[in-house]
Parts: C-alpha cells; sequence; structure tokens
DNA sequence: CGAGGCCTTGACAATAGTCAATAATGGTGG
DNA sequence: CCACCATTATTGACTATTGTCAAGGCCTCG
C-alpha cells in the first residue's frame, strides 16, 4: 500500500470524474480529505462484510467489482474503468469485493465525509446520480448478455469490449491488445468455467477470428465472427 | 391508458418513493407536472428504442424492466416494487422496455421536468442517489444469484424472495402467495427455458418444499429447501 | 361449450461442467 | 543468465445438466 496527498492538477481524469462536477474551490475541499494511494495487481481495495467506511475513484488502471461463494468460486459483477467510482454509500457494510485486476491508481477517501460534500454540494450528488444510472445501465448490459449466450457468445462478445476499452477512439476496436483479466476472472465475469473459457479462445483462434499473441494478448483477425 | 392529477396526499408511497425527500411546497411542484396513471397486466409503460422523454414512479402494483434479443427471447433484468424509480435520466433513447406485470398505478412525468427538478431541488437528486445505488445493488445480487447456481437454486431462490416481497413483515416470508410472475417471465429472469422453471417447480413439490395452489399460488412447506 | 393460451411432461440432443494430465509462462534465487 | 518452481492455461475424455422438440392437459375467457 502506498498512500499520499492529492494533485488534481495532473489528474488524467479531472473532466471525467464525479469531481469534475465541482467548482475549483469545491474541489479543494474535496481534495483536502482525499488520499492518493497505489495498487498492485490482485490488490483487495475494499473486501466484503467489512465495515464499510470508504469509496474512492478510479484514475488509472482498472478494477473489478466481485461476489464469492461459500465455496470459494467467485463471480465478478463489474469491471471498474478510470473516472469510475467505488463504494456504495448508503450501505453500513460492504458487500462485493473491490481489487485491482492491473496496476492501478484511486483517490480514496472516507466515506463520512464523502457522504458530507454530497450534501453540501448538490452539483457532486447529481454527478454521481449520472454515473450510478450509467453503472446500473452496464450491470444491465452484462446481465442481458450472459443471460441468454453461448459460451462462444459471450467469450466473442467479451473480447470485442475488451478490443473497444483498449482503443483510444471510440467505436473503433483495437486490433491488438493486452487482455487485463485472467481466465479464471474471464470466466467468473462471463459464467463460465476456466475450461469453457479456453476452449473457446482456442476455438476463436482455429475458426481465424482472431490470434494469440503469448497468453493474454490477443490480435483481432476477424471481428465480425465475434459478434454472432 | 388512464391518466389524472396526481393525488399525493392519499400515495401509499409517499414516505418511501423519492420525492418523500421533498418538503410540502417542493413536492406540490414535483406534483404539478405529473400524472397518475393506471396500467393493465401487459401494458408497456416504455419500450426500448423510443424517445426517452418520460420517467415514473411505481405507486402500486409491479414491473418489469426487460431487454429482447432480436430473435424475440425476453430477458428481464429487474422487477420493480412500489416506490420504485424506472427511467434513465441521461440517455436520449429509452435501451429497455418497461412493462406492468400486474394492474398497476405510476406517477408518470415528464423527463425534461423531472431533471429541471432534479436540478433545483438537491434532495431529489441525493435520494434518486440512494434509490439508484440499491438497484445497481439489486442487479448486481440478481447477477450473482443467477450467475453460478443450478437451476434448482435459481428457482428456490427465486420462489423465496417472492414470498418474502408478498410478505408485509420484512424478514418473514409470506406462507401462502401468488407469483406476479408467468413461467415464460421466471424463466426470463432466472436465465432459463420455460420448461426447466416447469419442472423445477414441479421437483420442488414433489421434494416436499412447496405445494402448488393453481397455476400461479404457491404455499411454502419447507422453506429451508429452498435455500441450498 | 369451445378455443386459445399457459403449463406440464417426456424423449432426446447438445452444450457446458468435471476430473485429470500436460504444457506454457513468469518469477525467484542461485 | 539460467534453471527451477509455482502458477496459469490448454487439451482430452467423460458426465451431467439444461435446452429443444413435441404432445397433451388444464385453466380462463369469450
Amino acid at each position: 500500500m502506498s498512500s499520499s496527498p492529492l494533485a488534481c492538477a495532473t489528474c488524467p481524469v479531472r473532466d471525467r470524474a464525479a469531481c469534475a462536477a465541482l467548482d475549483g474551490a469545491e474541489r479543494a475541499d474535496l481534495a483536502r480529505f482525499g488520499r492518493h494511494r497505489l495498487l498492485s495487481p490482485g490488490e483487495t481495495l475494499f473486501a466484503a462484510g467489512e465495515d464499510n467506511d470508504r469509496c474512492a475513484t478510479l484514475v488509472r488502471g482498472a478494477l473489478k467489482i466481485s461476489a464469492s461463494d461459500a465455496d470459494g468460486t467467485e463471480r465478478i459483477l463489474s469491471l471498474v474503468h478510470p473516472a469510475g467510482f467505488v463504494g456504495e454509500l448508503f450501505a453500513p457494510l460492504a458487500r462485493f469485493d473491490v481489487v485491482a485486476l492491473t496496476h492501478s491508481e484511486v483517490c480514496l477517501f472516507s466515506r463520512r465525509e464523502y457522504e458530507a460534500a454530497v450534501e453540501r454540494y448538490p452539483a457532486l450528488a447529481r454527478a454521481l446520480l449520472r454515473r450510478s444510472s450509467e453503472d446500473l445501465f452496464g450491470a444491465r448490459s452484462l446481465m442481458a448478455m450472459v443471460g441468454r449466450h453461448s459460451a462462444r457468445e459471450r467469450v466473442g462478445a467479451f473480447l470485442l469490449a475488451m478490443a473497444e476499452a483498449a482503443s483510444d477512439s471510440p467505436c473503433h476496436p483495437a486490433a491488438r491488445f493486452d487482455l487485463p483479466l485472467s481466465r479464471a476472472e474471464m470466466a467468473g465475469l462471463l459464467g463460465l468455467t476456466i475450461e469453457t473459457v479456453s476452449r473457446q479462445v482456442s476455438a476463436l483462434e482455429k475458426s481465424g477470428a482472431i490470434r494469440r499473441r503469448g497468453l493474454r494478448g490477443i490480435e483481432l483477425v476477424d471481428a465480425a465472427q465475434l459478434g454472432n
């Protein structure tokens, strides 16, 4: 763990995160009780069941929000990208795990102080509402995707989504990118087993839709095949 | 369709809906541009793809939020209970269908006017944020449930959830209740087929967990069996 | 009373899961 | 820098669960 004061001036998500809705003085106020923190891959930011006393904005990297059964199998409920907000403002206990997928940076806040800021600054409340609505849409879209599709379709759609997330230009998938998730994590996200994910990736390579570049690298050859 | 002015004074959800955060004058302001509307079972409130110019609070009854594939199979993404809010404030087009499951009553608002009220009344923004956060939690819980459980467990958990929703006392499932969903809707919600749902309900009856009372009626005999 | 829509049940097929062995990768320490 | 080890991924054989197709029953509403 590492922690230091905020540096909003150089923040890469300063125009997109919830705090972008604040003006200079308000943002400075919020910055006073936030801490910057670095996370290593696999490091847990929040753990289900623990006291829910913090929240955070993701600045760089990627997080997962997940739930684990009694038997230890993990179900990934959401991926968090930069500018995303994590933490449940109204629950006494954290109900899901939040874990870094890659080296990541967050702005960490005390939940109590953040909630006070939400009361004080209506623009912050509205910005969070907007973000929460988008997360809700994302959760429902994922549910619609996982619900009624074959393993092949899920893996294909996931690869396409990751290619789009990896690209700088919106709506144009990157031709080549590295998966930020292990097979186990892909399986947890898509509601499949590791073996099935592996087989489907192999099948997609055999059918010429993609090429693998090492374990995590993916090269799109025929993106259209991923969509069906 | 039926439509008439609001009657907040006698509204059964006036203490729990988003508008409960407003004081008398503010609520009266909101009420001026809301309309009361009755929905019959199966009636569509909002349709995916159409202009997203309205939003609503559910007063009585039950709604479903769903998405339909190209081939027409429906995936239910959420059930909406009284005091729930439906509508996406920040999207230009509606992205999901919202349909009444039972005879229902909603307060219907123009999205533009509702958004203006959210700007004007910070308490409304915070109340919607709270509700949106809860919906997000609900969506993720459903995803966690559907993700890694057998057909039997899904149906059992669903029946238990419905029994709890049907009960007045919280955390005590009703011993007897009517399902507000058809088999097709249950299948769409749980990510199964109609046949599988039917078989699992039959199996739960054979194993003594429940008894069926007509097509939609369920009597809990051994609720513990539903949880495993 | 008849018709149509749900629901149930059965037989079979297909998809994904389980168990198990092997291969590849990446990190660590000599 | 290389070798070894632990972790992760791939592949195969087999099983089990669920989906598909089809037929028949039940209830509800005209």
